[in-house]
DNA sequence: GCCAACGTTGGC
DNA sequence: GCCAACGTTGGC
């Protein structure tokens, strides 16, 4: 079982966007970078447990945790016209993108900002802290898991 | 295959 | 809104 960090950006889909739904699950999707794509496709698998992780808003930070509960599928919102995420080099016959089904485990009694977690001597190695990186999906090594769960109680 | 231009991400 | 850093695109 491997763990992740996914990012969103609340003001899209927030922790509490998918408490709101059905069961608590929702599908991840919209992820558009290829790398992410093959963790999506490949790696990431049900029973791996993920941070929900809150991007670009004020504060940042991991707001919960979330289960994977269906594995890699096509990602139709690629070929819905509709979408902010449609694609036209995706087609249901050849699809290019993927997304997993997540469901919420627990929404955090403390939000672990992306301050405390900057000020926490363990986590320094944290893809998250790097500069510059741009994966709106990082694995989470298992002490690093640790840390941020008790953080968040 | 190079690389400049452009777009996106995401913290601040 | 700024901007650093990176991914993608497309002409050559």
């Amino acid at each position: 079982m491997n763990y992740w960090l996914f990012k969103s950006e609340p003001s899209c889909f927030s922790i509490d966007d998918l408490r709101a739904r059905n069961k608590q699950i929702s599908c991840w999707d919209g992820v558009r970078n290829y790398q992410v794509r093959n963790m999506l496709r490949d790696e990431i698998k049900i029973g791996d447990k993920a941070f929900f992780y809150h991007s670009s808003c004020t504060p940042p930070g991991v707001a919960g945790i979330v289960e994977v509960v269906k594995n890699g599928y096509p990602d139709h919102t690629a070929w819905d016209l509709q979408s902010d995420h449609f694609d036209p080099g995706s087609t249901p016959e050849n699809p290019r993108w993927y997304m997993v089904d997540v469901k919420l485990v627990k929404k955090f009694p403390h939000f672990v900002s992306l301050d405390e977690i900057r000020r926490q001597s363990h986590l320094k190695k944290m893809l998250i802290l790097r500069k510059g990186n741009r994966l709106s999906i990082t694995p989470v090594t298992k002490e690093e898991w640790q840390v941020i769960t008790e953080m968040g109680k």
